[in-house]
DNA sequence: TCCGAGTGTTGGAACGATCAAGGCAGGATG
DNA sequence: CATCCTGCCTTGATCGTTCCAACACTCGGA
């Protein structure tokens, strides 16, 4: 009835426990035959060695925390999704699963780190948002807790830990650079406000395409929160003052709004104004005429995640350089025709 | 340096190993000053029972498996992001944690439950996606594996395992008046292929709307592939031979496709044509004029699927019925104005 | 014939918690 | 006064695995 021990294998093969967890885990250590032997015994029995006992006994447990946010309605965004399923799939073919963990309610986001580091229920943390300055990095490097993070460690200058990053400038310079060689010049960036430091490396890559062109910026640039309406708004202004003919969004989310204020002016997303946005939403998979967007590479970002992982449990100590991947961009109708 | 055991805060406390057990676990067990004096000891050394041991001994992991399925891209449904976090959060309440896992690569879909079952790394699963007749549901049951279903048992007559659902067919009704109300009467339907159940399920909500109001529905009913593609053709066929003033869609997916079909002919989504979706989705929510939608309760479902989940774990001969959710509906610019 | 190296195998202890059973006060009961 | 009970706490065993050190066995060399 229940499940079968180590003990009831090695009685079955006719050895000692001690072999037939050397036939599991070390099986060059076995003469063949005697591999074979139990290896049979462990598919007649359908043999599984128990998590418990041997996380118990080697101290690991092969999991892996990661926290995740309430999901933002009514914005475009879900890298979630698509990350969680890629560091799912990767760390699965490392060995390890993926354990999901929410801040208790009215909670400091640390707490569930805590409890799950003291218990002992994971053996690393994957820790994201880095740019909202929660300190989650920091705190961790103090207790010595083992995580790596999806995000440059914005807000924790002495870090020592491993982290992969997408250029997100590298982005935009991508899309505005696109709608340059499109042949527009009066290209305006509606990004997020000062204090999202994502938001200013963003717009650093705007602002080094146009540079690099030799095309204006002044008046162009707008910084709003990340919301559909105040891409519209933003876009209502920036078509008013300033006249663009093309229109780079810090997200999806504020390039729909913009595209909003499109169909509101009569205007052809595309043919008459061009948009770009960030992130390579469904939105913009799906909006008509599609929006060409940024996307992240967040499966290869899954894959040096999981690759500094794996580093990190083995040789704890040392520590490499922290990866940075480059976007690419989705270029669909929003883009328009070229113009020259 | 390592953590602190049981044994540590026995002995600083002065207690017995078991003792301090039963502060943990049945606090009532000991007179009031024991009680203290251990809690300030565990405080003191920041002690938390390591998972591992106790996991070994009662034989439970606190952990619930959830498989998670590839982002579909292209589509507008994000149901799982917003489904996951529920569960997530809701499960956390009542101490539980997900293991996420996806199948192993070319492997069918039973092996990840196989293996985590078999490790007992966890002490149940939430089954999802039950309308894809995978025999997911089945399979656990033969394996007497706990679980629970989000999804009726469609692919298991004689399932015995506690379900939760959300009505799709009380969905589309909903929607399907709320356009009668409007003044509609040709209501064309948009839907999956007669071998989805879930759609067949979705496509009787909208029958009965109409049959109740004595609406005609021959040749306003549509059955497609779940794309935008799809949905742009059949809302193409059915503008030419039906003549439909309204579209109620069995997703997003297909209702971004009607509207596609409506901007390409110079219509205005609400204003001349009323069109509904299915999810919620964050298309829905952020597209221009916004779009009309059903929601399901998937925060409700969660909190469910823990219950039923308890209910399980606690007493596992007794399964209580099926829960069955209603949906409502988000409306938005593509109902359009009355028409009366 | 015996030794020592090289393979494989063995039983006992340990990981850190909970379970089951038992000890020990002190008051109620006959 | 002996007995029983009740409340509170302690002791030893146990969950299933891996680590450790010691132990057989084979075989070539002295």
């Amino acid at each position: 009835m229940s499940a079968p021990t180590l003990a009831d294998v090695a009685e079955l093969a006719g050895v000692s426990r001690q072999t037939v967890s050397n036939a599991v885990n070390n099986p060059d250590l076995l003469r063949a035959d005697t591999l074979a032997r139990v290896q049979q015994a462990i598919d007649e029995l359908g043999y599984k060695p128990n998590r418990a006992a041997r996380n118990l006994r080697t101290r690991a447990s092969h999991l892996i925390g990661l926290r995740i946010t309430p999901v933002q309605e009514g914005t475009a965004s879900v890298v979630m999704d698509r990350f969680v399923h890629s560091l799912v799939e990767k760390s699965g073919e490392a060995g390890y699963h993926v354990l999901l963990f929410t801040d208790a309610l009215e909670d400091d986001p640390l707490t569930g780190y805590d409890e799950l580091l003291r218990s002992t229920a994971v053996d690393a943390f994957v820790v994201t948002d880095t740019y909202l300055g929660e300190g989650q990095a920091a705190w961790l490097r103090e207790r010595r807790a083992p995580f790596v993070s999806f995000g440059r460690p914005w807000d924790d200058d002495n870090a020592r830990h491993p982290w992969v990053d997408i250029d997100g400038a590298a982005g935009t310079e991508l899309a505005t650079r696109h709608l340059i060689e499109k042949g527009h010049d009066r290209i305006a960036w509606i990004g997020w406000k000062k204090d999202s430091v994502l938001g200013e490396e963003r717009r650093s890559g705007w602002l080094r395409a146009m540079h690099e062109a030799g095309l204006p910026t002044t008046g162009l640039a707008s910084r709003v929160e990340d919301a559909v309406n105040s891409g519209c708004s933003a876009a209502r202004v920036m078509l008013a003052e300033a006249g663009p003919t093309a229109f780079v969004c810090a997200s999806d989310t504020l390039a729909i709004g913009v595209m909003h204020t499109l169909a509101e002016r009569g205007l052809q997303a595309g043919d008459d104004v061009a948009v770009v946005g960030f992130d390579d939403s469904q939105v913009a998979q799906t909006v008509w005429p599609g929006l060409t967007s940024v996307r992240q590479p967040l499966e290869e970002a899954a894959v040096e995640l999981v690759k500094a992982l794996e580093g990190l449990l083995a040789t704890p100590s040392q520590v490499g350089p922290g990866v940075m991947l480059t976007p690419t961009l989705e270029v669909r109708g929003t883009s328009g025709p070229d113009r020259r």
